[in-house]
DNA sequence: TAAATATGCAACCATATGGTTGCATATTTA
DNA sequence: TAAATATGCAACCATATGGTTGCATATTTA
């Protein structure tokens, strides 16, 4: 059986980037620095606040971090838990081909 | 800006991903041949039509794919999403790593 | 200092989500 | 054929989720 694996339960990663607007202030995150919360909502049909209470959640995910600079709140990506998630669906993977190569030597013989 | 891919939206795919029965049912799949939803469900602490609420989930995600044999239903994973959605991380990976090193670059002027 | 800008917090809302119970139906198996 | 097994479908429920509006507060800027 597949090893959970020593990190942390991944399913609330997986359902933070389960989310359109989420997965869409990501990839501006990964544009380059850090940006404010009105920078974020700039463009979106979304009120600052929904964008914030999204922004929370990425945060309580740790898939970014925000400092407060003067009266704004800068938001920037931490990439760490994306790799995490990452080699998870990799193991997942790898461990799904193994099982097929047994499953193929069994028919074979 | 990182192009969202070719692919399809992958905010659905996370979101299916973004349970922990559904990720342990994944799990357990991912160890070998397909399996009945009594089986799946065998262990779990959920009654098999909660299981099954599950398993529709992932299959109308396309993690999973079921087949009728006789009087029970058999599922079995499906790992393409999970490839696609580790080269969508990745990429939202690098282009973060690109945009740190353009700022350094920045920075070092 | 007064006006403008950037947030934070609370209360509310409609709908989605995760589960359950109850009952019908299709296949096997004794 | 009768009993056992494996599902499917529907109705219901409590709670989580994604959004909004309204108003207060902290910083800048003119």
């Amino acid at each position: 059986m597949l090893n959970e694996g020593a990190g942390r339960d991944p399913a609330p990663l997986f359902a933070a980037l389960g989310d359109r607007t989420r997965l869409s202030l990501l990839t501006k995150l990964s544009d380059g620095p850090s940006r404010s919360i009105a920078g974020l909502s700039a463009g979106t049909d979304l009120t600052r606040q929904a964008v914030t209470k999204h922004l929370r959640i990425l945060e309580a995910a740790g898939l970014v971090i925000s400092s407060r600079v003067g009266r704004e709140s800068q938001f920037a990506l931490r990439p760490e838990p994306l790799e995490e998630l990452r080699v998870y669906l990799e193991s997942i993977s790898h461990h799904w081909d193994d099982a097929l190569a047994r499953l193929r030597v069994y028919l074979d013989r």
